[in-house]
DNA sequence: ATGAAACCTCATCCTACTAGAGGGTCAAGA
DNA sequence: TCTTGACCCTCTAGTAGGATGAGGTTTCAT
């Protein structure tokens, strides 16, 4: 597999999959006689593998922690609910913080209808 | 007001108060004999402005054109509503985005309760 | 006079990529 | 055989919004 596909695969994009490589994130694969990069399917199930976390939301802080206790299926799996926990305690106040503001935004109501700035709202509310 | 103070009143890093400087968003103070940064009623309410905004989740380029508006009080407030609605919709797809992530995170339950990574939900999540 | 706290500039780093320059490789069609 | 176009390569620099640190000055209280 080319490096083309491999990113049409995982849903990467290409210069994504060259930076994980140079990140350490997956192994450097081989090479073919023009240079280009050669991918099986231990790189796909990696790259998926970061794809699917990122989606989630994990930091490549987070990610190369998981990697790294999947790559020991015999170790102990409470760094692994650890890491998920601190996340989604993380998703948990992001969720609180965008209500909030959300909510404090939606006070502005749906329209200023104001002709001219010295009567905006919007501008009034950041203002004080 | 020195800049230790303004960043105090505003509740900005001292630094950060530089940046914005640098970034032209707040004009360049007068100087003390002994350089440093004079700051008055005007830095003030401009700062108070954008850190305001900043907490509301507005870019710095939102905030940028956002001042130009209320430098112009004379000016259409269209605009501004603009931005703001602009700004509304992008906090309701975030919401989406995380409230769908909550929810298919929650589906892990609760701990793993698993004692090695073979059997880890977590890891297992992540690998298909 | 001295020591601490506050200030100064300038440079570098951070996350997680993205974009662009300038060039090489490869398969198919004319 | 030549060429065209799609694909690939490396390397550098840029993005937002600051944070951090080095190395040096100023101010103020004792």
């Amino acid at each position: 597999m080319k490096i083309g596909e491999i990113a049409k695969r995982t849903g990467l994009k290409i210069e994504t999959v060259r930076f994980y490589e140079a990140e350490g994130l997956v192994p450097a694969p081989i090479r073919s006689g023009g240079n280009y990069r050669l991918y099986d399917r231990s790189h796909l199930d990696r790259l998926s593998f970061i794809k699917r976390s990122r989606d989630l939301g994990f930091t490549l802080d987070q990610v190369r922690a998981l990697l790294r206790l999947s790559d020991d299926p015999r170790g102990s799996c409470a760094e692994a609910d650890q890491i998920a926990a601190v996340h989604i305690a993380e998703i948990d106040r992001k969720l609180a913080d965008l209500t909030a503001l959300r909510s404090e935004i939606a006070q502005w109501g749906d329209t200023c209808n104001a002709s001219i700035v010295a009567e905006c709202k919007v501008i009034d509310a950041l203002s004080h």
